[in-house]
RNA sequence: GGAGAGAUGGCUGAGCGGUUGAAAGCACCGGUCUUGAAAACCGGCAGCCCUUCGCGGGGCUCGUGAGUUCGAAUCUCACUCUCUCCGCCA
């Protein structure tokens, strides 16, 4: 959430102005936001001036029926007021909520370092790590690839549940806890992240704290008869880990490396990527997540996306990193880096990891901060986030590059002692 | 599913409807003493919002929301969460 005090600061709100544009939004409604701030300001000080005249009086109230003295012309007085104050009371509170309204669905303002832009055209690829692959056959795709080995069943998943979901079956199953623990292990073992497995399903409120309701509200899935959410990332209940605490500065940062199943209603992608496992309904994802000081927010954003690198490093697939344009990147983010991961199937590089910085955007929204060392005012923690990887995508991209002519799969050196074989067959 | 108990500041824990934003202890910070440390003693120590250049002033917050009242941590109702016992169950 933006702070509303630094929208009233000329300099801050010329640049906020500029980022806006730079996002291709619309800036129409900014002055309304302004407007009702001082709406809020106005109806807040009308009542808390009668509070404070209501509690002065009730005091000599007190005072005189302790001492027995007849306090009757104060209390008949004090009637009116409290009905007055009750009023005034819903106008302050109205107006309050009618800036929050407001205030909510206001972007993150991007950082300077990210280009305009309205979407992915404008993105910038910062570096390229090994050559796509190239094959003296003609490359398949995962889907055909898997249906043929028997490890991919999308037929059957489909008269089980619907379209986009999918069985992993024998070496297909394994393979894929091969790259969860390979990147579990990595993360806690090399990075230092704390391993989590967290709720899969979430409340409203833990959504909001992330950024993800009011405005992808129809992206995710809610569970009937109850006030709870899938997830669609453990970004959520991570994020929320902290929602409403106060750490202490020499605790930071704090890294947690969470596994789970995520779920999106892919609302609006009908058409998109309707075959194989890039856009499914549920998928497997290790998330990586920091509450950091704000001075470090940068560098140590810089670090999580690394991390996210060394897993395609290791497994030695084919990508390139990507700064997102302010336009392509989430509504919440300030700066945003994508992997994009070769795809010999598709002969394209396909997102497998977005790593953001959300800088306090999060914090305030989920009320996170810490206290600084040595006494003071709390502060907001920034909060970054990143995958590392994406599990589905990444079965996707080994299956892709690592394929024979035979339509066998060679596996990765750095999974083979994960998946106690070297490679996969037609069973 | 049935029965009961509870939720207060960083933690533990008091709290008759009216100087209780909240006793006390612990933790933490500063000081005295000490060669240094510990102990002891003294002092400080919640967050948010409005207002002020600043000193300061004002309001709100005792799980959440509503209600009663001139006035609520304290009374009423609803909800949430935690714990104990019984039943059922992976």
């Amino acid at each position: 959430m933006i702070y509303i005090k630094n929208l009233e600061n000329e300099e801050y709100l010329s640049a906020y102005k500029a980022s806006l544009e730079k996002r291709n939004v619309d800036p129409g409604n900014l002055h309304i936001v302004l407007e009702k701030n001082v709406a809020r300001r106005k109806a807040l000080t009308e009542m808390e001036q009668k509070k404070a005249y209501q509690n002065k009086v009730s005091e000599v109230i007190g005072q005189k029926k302790r001492n027995k003295e007849d306090a009757s012309q104060e209390l008949s007085e004090m009637q009116a007021v409290s009905q007055e104050i009750k009023a005034l009371e819903k106008h302050a509170k109205d107006a309050e909520a009618e800036l929050q309204e407001l205030l909510i669905v206001l972007p993150n303002k991007a950082h300077d370092s990210v280009p305009a832009g309205k979407d992915e055209a404008a993105n910038v690829v910062l570096k390229t790590v090994g050559e796509p692959k190239t094959f003296s056959f003609s490359a398949k795709t995962h889907d055909e690839l898997g249906q043929s080995l028997k490890i991919l069943d999308f037929d059957r998943a489909g008269k089980v549940t619907g379209a986009r979901f999918t069985f992993l079956l024998g070496t297909g199953a394994r393979l894929e806890r091969a790259l969860i623990n390979f990147m579990m292990d990595t993360h806690a073992q090399k990075h230092g992240y704390r391993e989590a497995i967290p709720p899969y399903m979430v409340n409203a409120q833990a959504m909001y704290g992330t950024g993800n309701f009011p405005k992808f509200k129809e992206d995710v899935f809610a569970l009937e008869n109850t006030p709870y959410y899938l997830i669609p990332t453990a970004e959520v209940p991570v994020t929320n880990y902290y929602n409403g605490e106060i750490l202490n500065e020499e605790d930071l940062p704090q890294k947690f490396a969470a596994f789970s199943a995520c779920f999106r209603s892919e609302a609006g992608s009908y058409g998109k990527d309707t075959k194989g496992l890039i856009r499914q309904h549920q998928f497997h994802k290790v998330e990586l997540m920091c509450f950091v000081h704000p001075d470090k927010s940068y560098e140590e954003h810089e670090k999580l996306t690394n991390h996210a690198e060394e897993i395609l490093k290791q497994l030695e697939l084919p990508y390139r990193r990507s700064l997102l344009c302010a336009g392509d990147m989430s509504p919440n983010a300030a700066k945003c880096f994508d992997l994009e991961v070769w795809l010999p199937g598709q002969s394209a590089y396909r997102e497998i990891s977005s790593c953001s910085n959300f800088e306090d955007y999060q914090a305030r929204r989920a009320e996170i901060r810490f206290r600084p060392t040595g006494g003071g005012k709390p502060q907001y923690v920034h909060t970054l986030n990143g995958s590392g990887l994406a599990v589905g995508r990444t079965l996707v991209a080994v299956l892709e590059n690592y394929q024979q002519e035979d339509g066998s799969i060679k596996i990765p050196k750095a999974l083979q002692s994960y998946m106690g074989v070297s490679e996969i067959r037609p069973s």
